[in-house]
DNA sequence: TTTATATCATACTTATTTGGTAGGATTAGT
DNA sequence: ACTAATCCTACCAAATAAGTATGATATAAA
């Protein structure tokens, strides 16, 4: 399952999209917009910023707003951030890979075949951009 | 992420159908070869059988065999039975639908479409047989 | 310069899920 | 009777997820 913690970034970042002017957005207006408990949302925020997803403005009239373009921003990359690995097994994670404690050989595991070609299924679907996903 | 328990299923199934003799396997022997805790193993054969995939004999020289047919059982079967949904949120969910807390509105929600997407290209790959999985 | 509004940082708490174990009862073949 | 198996309920510990508390720091406007 996603965490709520992925899914409130992805709301997040498509809020922000939306409600996109040149002024930044605040966590408070977020939060209230999306139902997202606000000191949740901080350190939702804070892990954005410093994956270089946002970027923040202190003070009075601070917020957030994009520091990597929407278009180069993938669910994909939003996920890994927040839970880790796209793929249900470790050892067929790209990113995040990890031999499995019991597997015995790899090369012949059917259950490992069988989920690589699932993460091979879901990687175009996760792989849109916050900019495609908006316009659906 | 898969669970443990869902992979120990899915690889019990697996030992079952290449070790199937017309005699019953025992927990023992699976836990051995698969390297699968023994009194995990047996709650999760056990929950095999209510799900009426397997049946048991009890006694000496008794064990487990297939009641339903592997050609029958797909790995998705298995994976709802052990960690429920396949779907990676609740509201796109066939068999375990539940309504998102924070979410206003199903039909325009940008999230959902996607999800929806994503386990419409998982199914396929999951909807695999056990008897299919053994020939890969 | 004070005040209000923000982010920033660390740590803590609480609830849930996961991955098991323990102990014993029951059944059946030898 | 003995042994090898399943069956059942309950319990436990570690990890993870979800959220909270407290306070420091920065900035704009009054």
């Amino acid at each position: 399952m996603l965490s709520k913690r992925a899914k409130y970034a992805i709301k997040t970042l498509l809020f922000l999209q939306q409600h996109g002017e040149t002024t930044p957005t605040s966590a408070k207006l977020i939060s209230e917009q999306e139902n997202i408990p606000y000191k949740f949302l901080e350190n939702i925020l804070r892990e954005l910023r410093q994956h270089k997803i946002l970027k923040s403005t202190r003070g009075s009239e601070g917020g957030y707003k994009f520091l990597k373009n929407p278009n180069d921003i993938t669910v994909a990359d939003i996920i890994r951030i927040t839970d880790g690995p796209i793929a249900l097994i470790p050892c067929v994670s790209e990113n995040f890979y990890e031999k499995c404690d019991e597997c015995t050989d790899e090369a012949t595991c059917q259950i490992r075949k069988l989920f690589s070609e699932l993460r091979t299924e879901m990687l175009p679907v996760l792989d849109k951009t916050i900019a495609e996903l908006g316009k659906l």
